[in-house]
DNA sequence: TATCGGTCGATACACTGTATCGGCCGCGAC
DNA sequence: GTCGCGGCCGATACAGTGTATCGACCGATA
């Protein structure tokens, strides 16, 4: 066990983790390595062939290194995907660009009453463009902890948004909003890409995908033992994926703002 | 893993004698191996090491079968996580032994809203009290789209629950407010488990994790990168995941009602 | 009794993450 | 220039994974 910890290493139990662990320094000529390279052909492997092809051997062989050579920079795998979605958190942070601009969360006014529902609705957003360019993101979302720096920098540029504007009566308020925000867009944009994975995988449009697994659910429905569900199949309006998002969304801030709003 | 003495090997002689022949299998029982039965064997074991240590072999011998064997039961690993994500939505189904009786209206004494209040409670409580029974469960709910019977059945109840509630208008807006409670729940319950997991497995207490991930995040913090963060982390109440939890439901909840209250 | 269909599981294969270690290469000292 | 050395690289190895293949067996049937 060789760990590569250099300088910073405390007692021995303490293991630094990737975010604060130096890369080591550029080797002159024969290495166009760099944490940032892996990571981006990670990224792309994944983006073009899902989660589960992102395999160290594929990520060094598309930048011409063995396996090996990737844990210069890296300990574990794990770290690797932890860097894979804080990199997609540094695309959120970023403004964006294939999207109306509804409002950095930096930029705070600081003016009218719905400012903190602009806020948190415009990440939300980011977020969710950016996990619809990234379809395997919302699997690591709330996998562990996100610590890294973007990710960090997210959520404080969330707060710090947050604590400013009016109607907000303390941290706590705050805390439980941001929260609670989270929890729900983890939670939608898992379920959102995950039935677009299904799609993708068992045929390539969503006419083929209802007539591999329709099937089976028509027959289930008809069978009659889920009346109500049956019932919500067939009379249901099905919106698109985005309204529904936002809908969702709409009630999450709803909800907060009752929380916050004794009076109305 | 039965060793048959004169089988392997020589297979030339083989029906000499009895004396060495073979004991003729005779198989204890002639199926000894059922869904249920593997479907248990891999809960019991992802319940103890976590679901990665869920491998076909594992799972196999702790039935005295070889791998090869669940195929018939099986075709594919996928299917086994699909069948244990639907066995824990049986326990959801079934009333929860271990627990006070969250579906009492009490609750919510108001009486109008309080119907389907209650309804959309309960069923997030056992959701999430066998989450945390099988941490590996929240790691499943939104990866692939849950069509197996419990989880219809689940479903079911809940939509023929909230149909005759007072207050709702259709079905659009039951089908709104089940699939929002439902991505909280998602999101809020994976977040919890890998938090409780990762406490677990760098330590066992909460302490342990302090010490092995807090001073990174305490030396980030301290650095005055993230002032709202450290703001949040400093004065924020940490409050037990419990009313955690129950505070994101609630918001969630006062979201829908705000929803479908006429008066706005 | 001979045949047959279904089932079992040993073996094999491609692949994973990672430990080990011998050799190579460039750098610093003389 | 020459030597020694320290660090990097990547070949090799290992234990483990999911699954395809296939020979051999079992019980039932003609």
């Amino acid at each position: 066990m060789v760990r590569r910890d250099g300088a910073d290493g405390a007692a021995g139990a303490a293991r630094s983790s990737v975010w604060e662990r130096p890369e080591p320094a550029a080797r002159p000529a024969p290495s166009p390595l760099s944490r940032e390279r892996i990571v981006a052909a990670a990224v792309e492997l994944a983006d073009a062939d899902g989660l589960e092809a992102v395999s160290l051997r594929k990520v060094g062989a598309a930048l011409d290194a063995g396996p090996m050579r990737l844990y210069r920079y890296l300990s574990t795998k794990e770290e690797l995907l932890d860097l894979m979605a804080d990199a997609v958190h540094g695309e959120i942070a970023a403004p964006d660009p294939d999207a109306p601009d509804a409002g950095a969360p930096d930029a705070d006014p600081g003016g009218t009453d719905g400012d903190w529902r602009a806020v948190l609705r415009a990440s939300a957003h980011r977020t969710r463009r950016a996990a619809l360019r990234h379809p395997w993101f919302a699997d690591l979302l709330g996998g562990r902890p996100g610590l890294g720096p973007n990710a960090l920098g997210n959520r404080e540029a969330v707060l710090a948004a947050l604590y400013g504007a009016p109607g907000f009566l303390g941290i706590d308020a705050v805390l439980r909003a941001v929260g609670t925000v989270d929890d729900y867009l983890v939670g939608a944009l898992r379920r959102e890409t995950a039935e677009l994975r299904a799609e993708r995988d068992t045929g390539l449009d969503k006419d083929a995908w209802r007539r591999s697994e329709g099937p089976y659910l028509s027959r289930v429905l008809a069978a009659g033992n889920y009346p109500a569900l049956a019932a919500a199949v067939r009379y249901g309006a099905h919106t698109d994926p985005a309204t529904a998002f936002e809908a969702g969304l709409d009630v999450v801030l709803d909800g907060i703002a009752a929380g916050l709003a004794p009076g109305g």
